[in-house]
DNA sequence: CTTGATTCCGTACTTAAGTACGGAGAATAC
DNA sequence: GTATTCTCCGTACTTAAGTACGGAATCAAG
């Protein structure tokens, strides 16, 4: 594959790969194959779009780098490796917890609106302060666990 | 409240409170109090906490704008209100699968390891892309992977 | 063979989100 | 009552993450 077709499968620009090249995110291949033209394994469409996808959730780059620096090389003892992974686990529960949170201010203001008309003053930001005492309009919490 | 203790409780600097106000994400306080320094309310250091939270989990400036503008105020309709809402309950929902994916992953290869002594080529990747699949056994020497 | 697209590479520009700088006035500390 | 610390405000700098530009080579089509 060349760099123009890994672009195009990954869903960024070609500059986007070389940039990628260029932070150590992925791997230039070798230049000489006859042609002047890289060859890139197909693999990097993959580990592309994770890169996008895990920016989407709040990842910088170099978080991402390390995710994807999580593997078990032979040479690297596996303690090491264990203990990286679980601390990346770690972080990515907290995302899910705080997202969890604005999730269900989100549900309760959507319960609390009746659905027409104007109602009271309320935020999200009220919803996230006071996590289970009144909802916006004298409606109790009942907050629903939903995880999808 | 002036904008120096504002700024130190919510755990950021006097700039990015200033910054903040010109993004139109908090509301400058009016400045004729007397003295020439503006009075900040309390209510901005949640505001603030929120903001940098939210970010952590990947919405924007402006998404957090979305966010924290998701309040029925008296003179909107509240359908619209809802609809955004649910909207944006989507989105969250959204990560939060992400998440979990990426959790599983982590998981996957945790267990995978075990815990001393070298392993086999498996990396995070592998474990995105082949969900169910046991990727990381034992014994598998050549992945065609060689990348770093 | 000419045209046009693609690749290569380096450099430069852009956008988002701060962060720092500098000078003037007000407040507090000693 | 001077020294230090805040505040105000504008402007300028920085970092992360791209995005674009331009010139040379190369390959594919007509």
């Amino acid at each position: 594959m060349r760099i123009g077709q890994l672009a195009g499968k990954a869903g960024v620009g070609v500059e986007t790969v070389r940039f990628y090249e260029r932070r150590g995110l992925i791997e230039q291949p070798l230049k000489p194959q006859s042609n002047g033209f890289r060859s890139y394994p197909t693999e990097l469409v993959s580990r592309i779009r994770f890169i996008r996808h895990a920016q989407t959730l709040g990842f910088t780059l170099g978080e991402i780098e390390e995710l994807l620096a999580l593997r078990t090389d032979p040479a690297t003892d596996c303690a090491d490796v264990q203990d990286r992974a679980k601390a990346k686990r770690a972080e990515v529960s907290e995302k899910i917890v705080a997202l969890k949170q604005i999730q269900n201010a989100l549900d309760r203001l959507i319960q609390a609106c009746p659905g027409v008309g104007a109602t009271e003053a309320c935020s999200i930001l009220q919803e996230l302060e006071t996590p289970s005492s009144r909802a916006c309009k004298s409606k109790q919490s009942n907050m629903k666990e939903n995880d999808e």
